[in-house]
Formats: C-alpha cells, sequence, structure tokens
DNA sequence: CTGAAAGCGCTTACAG
DNA sequence: CTGAAAGCGCTTACAG
C-alpha cells in the first residue's frame, strides 16, 4: 500500500524532477492532449515508483467539478433494508469512476442540509431516495440547477428517475393469493405519501382487474406506521372477512404478524400473510414469509450510473433490467 | 430558500461590489484579523442580500482542509441498525460543525477505497465504526497520519477510541438473569475477530464473578453467524441444562428464538431469551425480549466531536456520559 | 509534442 | 484597520 513514510508530491515536484513543465506531466497524468511516448512513460513510472495520486480538490478547483455525489435519506428515514442495499449498490458504483459519496440526511423538513451542500459546491449530483410527492428537495434541486436522479417513480417528465419494479412485482403478488382462491385480500401500506406506496396499491389493483375481479375497496389501508394502528386495521380486516394480508412492507407486516398472533390467527391456516419486501426478518419469521425480493443494489447501481452518464462521464450501463423475485415461503403454504 | 435564480459569487465580486479588497472580504468572513465595523457590517449585509455561501472547496486548497470526514464501514457489515444509528449521530454532528461525511465501505477486505480517500486528500480525518482485532484499516490510517477516532473499544494507546458501554451492560443483563435464579446460562456470539464479543463476554462473566457463581465455559459459544451455527449450539446447550441463553446481538437472538421455535421449546416458560442489543424485532417479538438498549446515536456524536477536536475543532462535548437502558420484556418473565 | 501563463476561489504572511 | 501579492495543486487555452 504505501511505499516509504513517504513526502506528499505536487505536480510540480514531479514536472521539476523530470525536467519537463507541469502541463506536461497534467497531460500525461490524463491522458488528454497528445504527449511523447517517452515522456509519458517517464512521467508514469514516476508515478508508480513514488505512488503518486493528484490531490482530487485541487484539479477538481481547476475543473469546477468536486468529484463527490451527494445521497439524500428523506427525512426520518426508517432503519429498513432498502436504504442500505441502495447506499452500498451507489457506493460502488460511485468508487469506481472516482467519485465519492457524501451523505446528507434531513434532521427536520426542509431542504437546510441540502442546500449547504449545494451552496458549498461539494458535490456534482444529488441522487435522492425515495421520492415523496410535492417534494422541497427535487423542488430545490431543479431551482438551482444541480443535476441529479430520483429513486422511486416520478410524475414529472423532466426528472430522472429510476425505480424498483413495485407496480408489476405487486401484481404478481397479488396474483398469486388470487389464484389460490383467496378473494377478501386486506392491503395494509405507509404513508400516501410516498410514491412506492401509490405504486404497490396500482400493483394490487391491477392484479384484480387481470383476474376479472372487484378489489374490495373497503380493505385498502394505508397510513398505518405504528402497532395500534396495525392492530386496528387487522380487526378491521378480519371481521370484513379478510383472508389474506398483503403487507406493503416488511415492518408493516411484522407488526401485522404479531397483533394476528396475539389475536390467536394461525398463518397460514386461518389467514395468508404475504410482504412486498423481502427481508431477514420475513425469511426467519415463524412462519416464514412469503415475500418479494428486489435487487435493490442493483436499483443504487443503476441510479448512480445513470447520475454519472448525466455529468459526462462515460458510463455505460451494461447490467440487465431491474428484476425481482418471488419468493415462496411458509406463510402462504395451503 | 434562494433568493433569485441567483448569479453564484465570488469573494471577488463582493470585493468589487463593495470597493475594498479580497482581504478585507475575506477577513470580515471568517471574523479572523481586526476590521472595521463599519466594513464589516457591509459584508454581511452584502451577504444576506445575495444569499453568498463561500466555495468550501476553494477554501480547502487555500487552508488545506476539506470540511469533510469519512466514515467507515467494516467489510461486509451486517443491515443492523447499529451503523445507521451512528451513522445518524455522526451525520448530525458534523453538519452542525459545518462538516460533511463521505462514506467508504469496504468491498473487500483490504484498505483500497479508504487508502483512495486518504490518498485523494478528500477527508480531514476518519471515523472508524466497529472495531476489528489488527486491523489493516488502522495500521494504514497510522502509517498515512491521518488522524482518526475508532468506534468500539481498543487495547492501542495511541488510538483514540469510543464504545458503548457493552461490558458493563453485559454484566447488568447477565446479573439479572442470575438474580432470577438461573444458573445454566449459554451465551451466544459472533466473531471473536470483533472487540465487541470480547467486551461482552466480558460483561457475561463479570456477572458470574460477583455473584459467586462459575459461569459453565462450555455454555459460551462465538463465531455464530449463521442458522445451521446457531441450531446445532442451541441443542448443545440445551442438552448441557442451559435454561437461559444471552445473545449477543439481535440478529443471532432471532436465530436462536427461531431454532427454539422450532423445537417446540417455550419462552419464557420453558427458557429465558435476553439480547443484548435491542431493536424493533426484540420489541414486536412474540414474546417480546429483554434487551439491552444503547444510545447508539449520541456514541456517534461523541465520535465525531472528539474527532472535530482533534482537528483542532472547539467542540466541546457537553452530553452525559454515554448509557444505556435494561428494557424488561416478556421474554424472562417469571 | 511541449511550455509559459493565466486562472479556479479562497487564505495569509507581510507591509503599510 | 486595510491591501497587494504570493500561494494552495491542479487545468487549459494559446502559442510555439
Amino acid at each position: 500500500m504505501s511505499e516509504k513514510e513517504g513526502k506528499i508530491y505536487t505536480i510540480t515536484d514531479i514536472a521539476k524532477e523530470l525536467g519537463v513543465s507541469k502541463t506536461t506531466v497534467s497531460r500525461a497524468l490524463s491522458g488528454k492532449g497528445r504527449i511523447g511516448t517517452e515522456t509519458a512513460e517517464r512521467v508514469r513510472s514516476f508515478v508508480e515508483r513514488h505512488n503518486y495520486t493528484p490531490n482530487v480538490v485541487a484539479k477538481g478547483l481547476a475543473q469546477n467539478k468536486t468529484y463527490n455525489l451527494g445521497i439524500v435519506f428523506p427525512f426520518d428515514y426508517p432503519d429498513i433494508p432498502f436504504f442500505k442495499e441502495c447506499m452500498d449498490g451507489i457506493c460502488e458504483t460511485a468508487y469506481h469512476y472516482n467519485y465519492d459519496i457524501i451523505i446528507s440526511v434531513h434532521w427536520k423538513e426542509g431542504v437546510s442540509q441540502i442546500q449547504r451542500l449545494v451552496m458549498n459546491h461539494k458535490v456534482d449530483g444529488m441522487i435522492v431516495t425515495r421520492a415523496v410527492i410535492n417534494s422541497q428537495v427535487v423542488r430545490f434541486l431543479k431551482e438551482r440547477r444541480m443535476p441529479f436522479v430520483v429513486i422511486g417513480p416520478s410524475d414529472d417528465l423532466e426528472v430522472s428517475s429510476i425505480d424498483n419494479p413495485n407496480r408489476e412485482a405487486g401484481r404478481e403478488l397479488t396474483s398469486l393469493l388470487l389464484m389460490k382462491g383467496l378473494r377478501r385480500l386486506a392491503l395494509i401500506g405507509g404513508s400516501d405519501m410516498h410514491y412506492v406506496t401509490e405504486s404497490r396499491k396500482q400493483g394490487f389493483i391491477d392484479a384484480h382487474l387481470e383476474q376479472g375481479i372487484t378489489a374490495a375497496s373497503e380493505l385498502i389501508y394505508t397510513e398505518v406506521s405504528d402497532y395500534r394502528k396495525t392492530r386496528r386495521v387487522v380487526e378491521q380486516a378480519l371481521s370484513a372477512g379478510a383472508d389474506g394480508f398483503i403487507c406493503m412492507d416488511e415492518t408493516i407486516c411484522n407488526l401485522a404478524l404479531g397483533c394476528l398472533r396475539e389475536m390467536g390467527i394461525r398463518i397460514p391456516a386461518d389467514v395468508k400473510v404475504v410482504s412486498m419486501y423481502d427481508s431477514h426478518q420475513m425469511e426467519f419469521n415463524l412462519p416464514p414469509v412469503t415475500s418479494l425480493r428486489f435487487d435493490t443494489r442493483g436499483l443504487g447501481r443503476k441510479a448512480c450510473l445513470e447520475m454519472l452518464r448525466m455529468l459526462g462521464e462515460n458510463a455505460e450501463d451494461e447490467e440487465a433490467e431491474l428484476s425481482y423475485e418471488l419468493v415462496l415461503r411458509d406463510s402462504t403454504k395451503t
């Protein structure tokens, strides 16, 4: 890793040592502009010998770039695998293209933290995780003309967005239950302010339409966020004859499972339960819960590639389309 | 947030507009050096009117600083609340002192990603989450003389480290079970390469010593990472007469609970189960699991403050000592 | 193919 | 209290 204790060389040092100009060294380093093969080789060799790495900050100042990308997490984002996987994918790709990732978490509603990042010239672009309806963040970034991509669906055509196939996957998961003969499916989800809630709901409805069954709209519950609400919703659904529960994510599913257990309802004997997002908790539950598994890390990678392309990097996206798996487990056994 | 569409002003623009020198503007901005109150006021007012923010990158170049801190996550770090909470705490504090956080995740063993961050002059210091015994990362950072703080215990006196009170808390949790009359406590933990494993084990032993009971060393299991190993360990412990299970973290606890359920063991009737780290999973389990709740976010804040102090910032730590709670739940009911 | 020079936006001795 | 100048480490027209 490090050769010697290591003086930190600058481009000026190299130029001096090699008896050429800084310009030449710079060109040899960047590979831009014509340069003698011998000169290039001498520079290359020096770099290698002394383990030289350019000062990216200085480079950035000269080029008006930072080689940093910001990732913004939503206000009060929950501790779910989604964000970590996303972040891992983004970092992986950024790293590969020599960019670094700066995180910014909202502490309160508003854009102050993002604002600072932008105003301070700390990033070249931003990746916004989890789209929110009517987002202040998006509005701010547009105003400031900061390039950005959004993870999540978007109805704004000016915005570059990318998402897991929540709707299609939701449709397939719902279809599965319908094909098992269930007819009173309850759907439990979180905030209507999140686009993802809408996508999942659409998937649920699509499946019903497809099979010519009318979805019971009274069995669709959103804005469910805590134990109390879950409990109420589960009770309501049950007394309205629900024979299956489709939970929009693993957190809600856990809550629902807790309620069902307390009420002495057996799964899958009495009702089936599925989650629209997989996790270890779903996998190791008793019974293990049938869930949708997305390639969220791949999603992060794709979002990052898109961002890099917007910044003029030659970042080809050679990966396959984002897909998902429907993981069948005991919670839907018949 | 943004006044007008907004030309981006530089210190030179301001100097020109105000008919003073860049030097003066710079001084007014930083508050260093004597300056006329009237001049200072004019600058202040301009800044406010035009929503000027200095280019931190340029500032950094001139001062040989970046106002970025790196946070390093361990190789293949698991998706547990600990890291998110830590990160949130760090970000919160960094933000407050006008620093930003760059993340770096190991993709493979080795230091390549961290190396790049350091060599590229992208950060002023690093916060290493979760100390590992004989860490390459620590060795590299020391060699490079990059300031850093480690989250986790450390036996290296040259290293600044800070940690949750895992040992004391572990002792208290173990004592609780001993006082309930349990005498065959099994301890299940992860990798011995993590310092935290050692701390927790020590706490377990401390409690036994304190009460004059000998801990059954054959009931101490580490290196437990997957379902299979957990299953084997749980069976062994049970046949060795274990009457309580102390799991070092929530992931292991979940695994253990799964095994116990499958084997038809009732909790808390047959055996008690506790976790040395709390989480929603522990809280919403059936039964809910008695756990230790740490202020990991506070830990992140403290680590960040320490880092800032090392960098010469006036970052006073006014927070209370890191503490923890022992949350009693049904899994230990008698 | 190569270099001298200006510039990126700031800071900081040094000299009034 | 204020300014001219040099400098942080790089890039990039422009001119050989």
